[in-house]
DNA sequence: CACAACTCTGTACGGCGTACGAGAATCCGG
DNA sequence: CCGGATTCTCGTACGCCGTACAGAGTTGTG
């Protein structure tokens, strides 16, 4: 069971969001003192969040965490979707700034950890995706970064762009599949191994699905699940995946030093 | 704006959902004909995310599109998430199955391909991730001929799980921002152009956001935007990520074949 | 013909985001 | 020092959502 959804909203102007996302607001001049700040607000959010997953932040759940009525966090949020854009901007906050002295394959290996890092301390991360205003401060610096790695090694503005993105992009999806496995065993009290157990007899009932229909996929899929279970596993297809893509950018490099 | 939320789910026995993938169900003896199949239900729930998203597909606009009341649903449909389950399977089994004279190149190329163009005949294919329960048939056929592809090229079973897992994540990500940015600029009536206009000079009123603390974003970001709005486009990051991952793979298979 | 099995439906509950408008607190100009 | 403008806070309410529950209607079987 468990499909996931995700829901998308997106409305017209982006003034007011973008200054909450730089923090650039004149305090009120008049009227009674805020009980909070937008920070708060944000901040509730993502240990909520933490604890749980994105579900978890509503905006009635926000307020009482903070002993505060619902319709008030509207006066330090426009909506629950930009809140959702403040919670990504923070979180990217988290990211260290990569050093500058590594070559640009060790500087996208510290980027990739240090996202994978990133997701496992708020998976609701992958949970979300971003839009265009979530261009705060903080993700603006990590595509800064990104960048930074890979300047210099011979690739145009548009490799550059999708080379990081390539590198990024991966990260997300093996931090994702691992996850949302792990989240899985969490929300169905059941390990994948107690799931097969139940569901095996089930299939087998089942002329269809039988392993000879698909032998490569019954073979390797046992062997992978067995791997994936070893439980220091869970980063090897991260690892993998990474050796690859950075083979495979290194090969256009070395097209393009010739 | 903004921000896309996923939801989680995730319950018990999966016996009905199982059996419901495989369309294995012994039909009723008893009671009056049922005016629908769960293959109706899944058909009407596809034209409502094609037509839309995924949040179209609310229990009752299925049932109201199928002219039948929403809790009539349930004896077809054991709940939502098994619906999605449902539609993936289903929508899994509009790919073609590889030519299986092609090379392991070739043969990744083409099921890259042909995932991509599902991914954008089903936007709302990114929208929702699989389960345990969601190995459906033609998920099972899927993910056996993604394996034919590498099957043979000197990688073991968790290598070639991981391959593949690779290369169809990247066809996930690129196909996933392609389409966001696509239904961004729908569901806001902004083109990327049109909401810069309104966004720059917010952003201009911020000195922190000066391009020269961001200096390799604002002209990568710049450089990449406008490649990326050509239209002809979108497609680009896909082929760059693709031949990327391929070229490592290959580093790969040859290592392995010396 | 009676009953069991099955489909279909109306109602209702508890959740959600948030529009609206009233009240209370605070500061500024006079 | 006071009155109005401004701002925060909150209760209520609307329209959505998934779905539990119980009843009514329909059909095949013994």
């Amino acid at each position: 069971m468990s499909g996931v959804s995700t829901e998308d909203n997106g409305d017209g102007d982006p003034r007011r969001a973008i200054e909450l996302l730089w923090g650039v607001s004149a305090p009120p001049r008049r009227g009674p003192k805020p009980k909070l700040t937008t920070a708060d607000v944000v901040r509730a959010a993502i240990a909520l969040a933490d604890a749980d997953t994105i579900d978890a932040v509503t905006i009635r759940r926000v307020a009482e965490q903070l002993g505060v009525s619902p319709m008030s966090l509207y006066t330090y949020v426009p909506g629950r979707a930009e809140l959702l854009d403040l919670m990504i901007d923070h979180a990217h906050g988290e990211l260290p700034v990569p050093d500058p002295r590594l070559s640009w394959r060790d500087a996208l290996t510290a980027i990739a950890e240090d996202q994978w890092a990133l997701f496992h301390r708020h998976p609701w991360l992958l949970q979300v995706t971003t839009s265009r205003s979530a261009l705060g401060p903080h993700s603006f610096a990590k595509y800064e970064h990104e960048l930074r790695a890979v300047e210099g090694i011979g690739l145009d503005d548009v490799e550059m762009d999708a080379a990081v993105g390539l590198v990024t992009g991966l990260v997300r999806t093996t931090a994702r599949s691992s996850l949302d496995a792990a989240r899985l065993v969490r929300t169905s009290g059941l390990t994948d191994a107690q799931w097969w157990e139940r569901a095996a007899p089930v299939l087998a009932g089942i002329p269809a699905a039988a392993a000879e229909h698909y032998p490569l996929a019954s073979r390797v899929g046992q062997a992978a699940g067995e791997a994936h279970n070893a439980a220091e596993d869970p980063a090897y297809t991260f690892r993998f995946g990474l050796a690859r893509v950075l083979d495979g950018i290194e090969v256009l490099v070395s097209e393009r030093q010739r």
